[in-house]
DNA sequence: GTGATCTGAGACAGTAGTGTTGCAGTTAGG
DNA sequence: CCTAACTGCAACACTACTGTCTCAGATCAC
């Protein structure tokens, strides 16, 4: 939809204006305008229906632009041979990196009204084969309800990625959610 | 706002099907227009506009109405003299109920955007009142985070409500919610 | 029963956003 | 350097929703 041939140079760069200006402008107010994001992006309305035929577009682009952010850092914390709570850390910090971000595009990308539902099952299935590595490793029991677990742990990366205090550090959040995830937040036996 | 002198008898019917109409319709679409309202509520769109002037109007009746339901279901699990757990199951099915029931009320009433601040800090507060005490009796460690342990807490109450079962029954989930707030999906020692 | 209140229907003006187009001027790239 | 691509600007048609008003008829309350 966006992209036909290779775009010019001054082009991309305002597509990639357009993008993280609508991140800006949309995650302060889902129903701001398409003039609201163009004045953002410091280009003309006229531009930004040029670059995305439609609001839908730039949403669909967005949240395009996220999963594929989420995959490639799934990719590089070795889901399938590194030890599993070692790679889930690795990815609840990078998720956390990208919802700090993208907060609107992770949040369009992943509901589900959003017409990125392959996508969205692609990640769920990967997370869910991790979390089957833990429960072997013994870090989950075997009577585990997994779509429970993965569930509450998205909920806890919403969570941790709204923390009120200033530059949170992805690792540092990463290691409470995990905590929490895994044990609660009743005292430890 | 809404109220000034005693309805008369099918004014207040129209106001409760308009409530309830907008709770259908929103749900689904939460930028559905005022005539989907009208409609869902079996009355004319002027109607709706006689009873809530403003569409913003309606959307804080339903707020509002929400939050009174939180505050009376708070005060029947006496939350200050029963054991803390059993007050904590009592609010926790409690607001499940109610959250199945005004999925989108309640998402809004407790929006950071809404007009409510001092109904959810009220709520907040209670709710932290009920985890100190929670916490005096051992269930929670002495070094708790408690702003994060309700965010938790808030969290799989929202997650929980969304659960695809059909009928679920709340005294049900809010065991499941309770467990994985104090023990996590991790194997118990 | 009678008057006050409420309703549906329809029309109205006003606002705001969307997506398109044409054109003159700028910028990138071979 | 020269062409093709891109941009800003301004105008345009279109759609959709909001909020108001009027009036004739239904419904309630006393």
């Amino acid at each position: 939809m966006t992209t036909q041939r290779p775009l010019r140079a001054d082009a991309e760069r305002s597509v990639r204006a357009i993008l993280e200006a609508a991140e800006r402008v949309l995650s302060r107010d889902p129903a701001a305008s398409m003039e609201q994001i163009a004045e953002a992006a410091g280009v003309a309305r006229a531009t930004v229906h040029r670059r995305f035929t439609t609001r839908q577009a730039l949403l669909d682009a967005m949240a395009t632009d996220v999963v594929r952010q989420l995959d490639a850092l799934i990719d590089e914390a070795r889901p399938e041979t590194a030890p599993p709570l070692v790679a889930l850390h690795r990815i609840t910090a990078g998720v956390l990196r990208v919802k700090l971000a993208w907060p609107f595009a992770m949040a369009w990308s992943m509901d589900p009204t959003s017409p990125l539902a392959e996508g969205q099952a692609r990640i769920a299935t990967r997370c869910d084969a991790l979390l089957l590595r833990a429960q072997a490793d013994g870090h989950l029991p075997p009577n585990t309800d997994l779509p429970w677990t993965r569930r509450v742990y998205y909920a806890l990366l919403g969570e941790a990625a709204h923390t009120p205090t200033d530059i949170p550090d992805p690792d540092t959040l990463a290691t409470l959610v995990l905590n929490t995830l895994l044990h609660g937040v009743g005292p430890r036996t």
